[in-house]
RNA sequence: GGAGGUGUCGCAUAGUGGCCUAGUGCGCCCGCCUGCUAAGCGGGUUGAGGUUUAAACCUCUCGCGAGUUCAAAUCUCGCCACCUCCGCCA
């Protein structure tokens, strides 16, 4: 949700950033409206509110016919506050509902366009010349199986389309990466967490996970009215929902281990391939609550951690600014960091950073406590390592002719220098 | 899953229908006093929203939501969270 007052103040400027998102500004004109009509509403409730206030104190200590003089009135009165009340709730209500379908305004730095508008930030490494090396890449199915590494069929099996089995050197792999991650973020100033993957709909909604048909790609328990989230975003934005924090204690910088769950709706016969797209990955996320201003410098730190992951896996990757059509509902801007995968000729995201700004503390209502009164807080997220797509990417670029897998130093420690195929 | 209990301002507590404009203590902030510190004295101290150039005023906020009533922290119902016990389990 952006802030109100732009509206008033401003309106040209969030008629601007929908277009940049190549969206109608027509929401705009709506939103005034309907703000118009809640102010009103309001004072118009408060008036009655004030008089039936003021009488109701008269009544104790009037007498006889007085007394039943006020109670009629009152007895009148009590019935407008209730109707004001209800139409100022319904008022309220019809300008959240507007509010909250309004994307947040997209930045004037992120390129303009769809999907395939992004601009290349940085290309970082060489991808391997196979074809110099005298072979033919493998893809990272092929090698995770020859590893003993990646089960599809048991995971199809057991589960259904896009679920997997890591066994054996697979598993180990997860671990290490899961490992280093957290404790590379914790050198980093992060708080280690572990989140709860199922949230209540209100954490859902907070975050911005079920506007714009966003909705259809979520698992959604009915019976107990539970989602399953899809990053641990989720519950770490819900964190500190309702709270006010201390303006001294931020930034607030934490990484957060847990599986994530999509439906991957509408993406049929896409990346079918491995487990490339699958409907549940474990992933090391980090988030950090910040005032706004900050939040830009943050973001920029944010993407320089990940770099420095990457570099550290020694991948080759390069990174993107991703364009205003494609932000989705809750970032203003955003960068992907896109690793190379050889057999696909591609570089494809293995992680993504967002300035999210106030959108989801104005929804969970979290502010930061300042020198000025209170803020709505700043809130970041972005990828350290989402398993799948590393373990896929360090399998295909570290491969050798015979099947090996040779590993980062970074990894040594955990697994040595070189996975082999099972005999 | 079953039974019982609790939920008031940062913390602790008072409050069983109108004198609550929620009192008191602690903590915190400002000032006075004071060789220093402590004590003492005076004032302030939830958050959101509305009217307004401003000062100021008003409305909402006692876990959340409905209801009863002229009037609800207080009465009724539903929900949520926590505590105790039983059952089950890791």
């Amino acid at each position: 949700m952006i802030d109100p007052r732009i509206l008033r103040d401003d309106p040209d400027a969030v008629r601007a950033a929908q277009r940049r998102r190549g969206e109608s500004a027509d929401i705009v004109d709506e939103l005034i409206a309907a703000e118009q009509v809640r102010r009103t509403s309001i004072a118009s409730f408060e008036a009655v509110r004030g008089e039936q206030k003021n009488l109701g104190k008269l009544i104790p200590k009037a007498q006889g016919e007085e007394k039943s003089e006020l109670l009629a009135r009152t007895k009148e009165l009590s019935q407008q506050v209730k109707d004001a009340e209800a139409a100022q709730a319904q008022a309220a209500e019809t300008f959240d509902r507007l509010m909250k379908s309004l994307p947040n305004l997209a930045s004037e730095e992120a390129p303009e366009g769809g999907e395939d508008d992004f601009v290349v930030l940085e290309t970082v490494g060489t991808p391997r010349d196979f074809a110099a090396e005298g072979f033919e890449p493998r893809d990272h199915l092929e090698l995770g199986q020859l590893l003993g590494a990646i089960d599809t069929e048991r995971g199809a099996k057991v589960s259904g389309a896009r679920f997997y089995f890591l066994t054996g050197v697979g598993a180990q792999l997860e671990l290490a990466l899961t490992q280093l991650a957290m404790s590379k973020a914790a050198a980093w100033g992060f708080v280690p967490v572990i989140p709860p993957a199922l949230v209540k709909p209100s954490a859902m909604e907070g975050t911005g996970y079920l506007g714009q048909g966003s909705g259809d790609d979520v698992y959604y328990l009915e019976k107990d009215d539970l989602y399953l989230v899809g990053t641990s975003e989720v519950p770490l934005a819900a964190y500190h929902s309702d709270e006010i924090l201390e303006a001294e204690s931020l930034p607030r910088r934490y990484a957060a281990f847990s599986p994530c769950y999509r439906r991957e709706a509408g993406s049929y016969g896409k990346d079918t391939r491995g487990i490339f797209r699958v409907h549940w990955f474990d992933k090391v996320e980090m988030f950090v609550y910040t005032t706004l201003e900050e939040s830009y410098a943050e973001h920029e730190r944010i993407l320089a951690w990940e770099k420095e992951w990457l570099d550290g896996l020694e991948l080759p990757y390069r990174v993107i600014d991703v364009a205003s059509g494609d932000l989705g509902l809750s970032a203003i801007r955003k960068f992907d960091c896109e690793a190379w995968i050889p057999t696909q000729g591609k570089y494809r995201e293995v992680s993504s950073t967002s300035n999210t700004t106030q959108f989801q503390t104005r929804r969970l209502d979290i502010r930061v406590r300042g020198e000025e009164g209170t803020a709505p807080a700043a809130t970041l997220n972005g990828t350290l390592c989402a398993m799948t797509r590393t373990v896929i990417a360090l399998l295909e670029n570290g491969q050798q002719a015979d099947g090996s897998v040779r590993l980062p130093p970074a990894l040594h420690p955990y697994l040595g220098e070189v996975l082999r195929p099972l005999a």
